[in-house]
DNA sequence: GCGGTAATTTGATGTAAGTCAAATAATAGC
DNA sequence: GCTATTATTTGACTTACATCAAATTACCGC
């Protein structure tokens, strides 16, 4: 696990525990089935998604193409950064790739926490931190990175994605054609 | 400027007078002169840079090319976010393009600030959120513009860029080569 | 098992944009 | 002013990758 989010998941466990009981009190699991949209574009995202089981993505729809963007598996957050932090529509789906344990966060209550418990307010702002970076290092790759050292890239820190998704959904996270990544792929062989 | 970034300003404006003078004292004054760097690989980031006056801008290098990813005007912060977040040696320049004046915001002391007020914490925490925003669009942009296309969009969203900088700059900062960008010009008039 | 659909691979061809190289144009120093 | 240097443009050529199309393979439901 990125050591990051580990800092992030030590500080939430070591939270009072008067706190922490109030906290959970906000979260409310949740199922969902394979195909099921968890985010529209139009919508306006209320909360925060932990998946506690399955594989969920995140996409938009650009000259009828799917551009997948985030693939979340056990313990990610699924989440449009934009539409929450904006309070504005979203412009992508998530979509679940498998049937899903949820977690689901509430905005408005967690929100409350927040401003109650300045060191909730705290983990909050590191899980953002940890998506600004995430962005960032993508940005790099996009910008230094050719079609196969991004496979390669791929396979080295997500080689999950590569394992368990269709080469569709693959490359279109690669931001290639799929012909290309079948082409790749088949190099390496 | 960005409605974000105005409500990120009126907030900081609206603190209590006495917490505004209290976080006004960690706020340094500095000039630096064209061609100066305010950050370097390997040096470890401890402070925000507001430029008050002049233009930065932020690039690494790779493969004996310099890639530049953010271009500083008046009231924007530099800052490499990853450095910063992580407290890990740095991997960017920061280089004043001209003279400069900038405010030095001490990160340690900008720290003690935060943990005393939450209404600071918070405001460090909205900026944070515009980066991951902004990165995240910016993402959107390499993954579904061509080169023209992102010429086009820089000169709707930041004209300033293509009208002061060179095109070697401008062109590193589009992920094109200069060539291309030159073409691209001629072809608009 | 078999037929039908969807996913993946393979091949042929097109194109946006990179590279290399040379020609202008702009800028600064003296 | 003129030269030296640097920045920009223009041209010829190359290449990584997309697109289109067809072939193969995998996956279902019955």
């Amino acid at each position: 696990m990125d050591p990051y989010i580990k800092r992030i998941k030590d500080l939430s466990k070591r939270l009072d525990p008067q706190v922490l009981a109030e906290v959970e009190e906000v979260f409310v699991d949740k199922h969902c089935s394979k195909g099921t949209f968890l985010l529209k574009p139009g919508q306006t995202s209320t909360a925060h998604l932990l998946i506690r089981k399955g594989i969920a993505r995140k996409y938009f729809v650009h000259k009828d193409r799917e551009i997948t963007t985030e693939i979340y598996f056990h313990d990610d957050v699924a989440v449009s950064l934009d539409s929450y932090i904006m309070q504005k529509p979203a412009d992508v789906y998530i979509e679940a790739l498998t049937d899903l344990e949820v977690t689901v966060i509430d905005y408005r209550r967690f929100y409350q926490m927040k401003n109650k418990y300045p060191e909730v307010m705290l983990i909050d702002k590191m899980f953002i931190e940890y998506y600004a970076v995430w962005f960032e290092q993508k940005l790099c790759e996009f910008r230094t990175l050719d079609a196969s050292e991004r496979y390669a890239k791929l396979m080295e820190k997500e080689p999950d994605i590569a394992r368990f998704l269709p080469v569709t959904i693959v490359a279109s996270y690669l931001n290639i054609s799929l012909e290309t990544l079948s082409r790749i792929r088949s190099k390496l062989t």
